[in-house]
DNA sequence: TCCTGTGAAATTCTTCACAGCC
DNA sequence: GGCTGTGAAGAATTTCACAGGA
């Protein structure tokens, strides 16, 4: 089979230009050149037209790209041509702040669940969502047929709650625990870990400066 | 100069061995294999033991590691064995869930100074610490010798609340708007990005389904 | 002339496979 | 026997450089 393989990286930088497109258009630039994009985003020209070029051809040679048209192709190839469904489960701090966050809405997400299993938090609405028990976790995800599920409960609670979201139906798992959840390989997962791109950030902090001096030396 | 350059994949892994080995401590296990590591952290064996051997000899053949010794290493070389200070700017909800992530804490993330400008949440109190105004930005950053920005103001603020921290003297920043920041070269930036992560998700979701389809007409 | 699209080259990263040591 | 450490092989990704079309 021919099914060229694309670089989860390509993906993650699809994503970027979509939003440098964006950003553009609300300043009304109707054509941007790789090179505009690159510097949008922080990469190579040659590395943008490498990454479009796994899913078309879509700019015109001497010109570029007309702006609108990159994106939504972009979004289309990012299957944000439709909207998705998503539940939060751990309605903490975190849950809360990313249930009632606005940048979901509109790049097509919608939260239509946010479950606790702490009774103090039950009941609660964020926004004009309710947070409601785990025990109605699997009748919900059924009813509103979501497909994504992402978990703020704490680590010892995150291998569990997958388990459920996986066995009630959901295909895809952004997992905020700091722990790798191990589930069916057919399941889509992600990690974010606040801490660990803080470490990244400390270990070019501290290897930056040796980098530095080991250069002196020489 | 012989430095040899350390890929970051490898940093963000060291960072998964070390939540891993710290989980492997609190159940009292003294001693791991790299296959047990791998398994914790969703790798294979010897990516585990090609990124440790990038800074030196940790284990012992025929045993394995000793589970804290080797947490301890990772951590020195993540630059965890001290404390670091950081300031959040931007008091939205994201902010202020950032602010009471007991995460940070235990990792020697302490967040000195949150800020704001919208006066309804300048003097608000996030667990023992006050939003401040952004004016007293780069006094608060002296005194506390903070060397981390976390960003969590929307995308039009972004770029300028980047520049007064590098300019406050500042050397890394957690950038969770979603454009790419234009900065001098030697400051330290990674963004993260919610809709991003979901994203990728989606991207997986849909090209899963036709990958699998391109398979079976085969 | 300008900028895209793309094979080929270069580089980076991962896996393999086994020598070395407990 | 078991598991680490590591050069060498292999795979994946990025960069180069230029052909091709507006």
């Amino acid at each position: 089979m021919k099914t060229l393989k694309i670089p989860e990286a390509t993906i993650m930088r699809l994503a970027v230009y979509s939003r440098y497109l964006e950003h553009a258009e609300k300043q009304g630039i109707t054509t941007v050149s790789s090179a505009a994009i690159a510097d949008g985003s922080g990469v190579s020209p040659a590395q943008v037209r490498k990454d479009l070029a796994y899913f078309g051809e879509f700019g015109t040679r001497g010109v570029g790209y007309r702006t609108g048209e990159l994106n939504s192709h972009i979004r289309r190839i990012l299957g944000l041509n439709r909207c998705w469904s998503a539940v939060i489960v751990g309605a903490g701090k975190l849950g809360s702040a990313l249930a009632l966050y606005e940048g979901f809405l509109s790049r097509g997400f919608r939260i239509v669940g946010v479950f606790d299993v702490d009774p103090g938090i039950v009941g609660k609405y964020l926004g004009d969502i309710e947070v409601l028990h785990v025990s109605q976790l699997e009748e919900l995800i059924a009813r509103e047929k979501a497909e994504i599920g992402i978990i703020t409960v704490p680590a010892s609670a995150a291998q569990e709650v997958g388990e459920r979201l996986v066995k009630a139906g959901v295909r895809a798992l952004l997992n905020f625990s700091p722990l790798v959840l191990n589930l069916p390989e057919d399941v889509i997962v992600r990690n974010v870990d606040f801490s660990l791109y803080l470490e990244v950030l400390t270990f070019n902090l501290v290897f930056g400066k040796i980098k530095k001096e080991v250069a002196e030396e020489e």
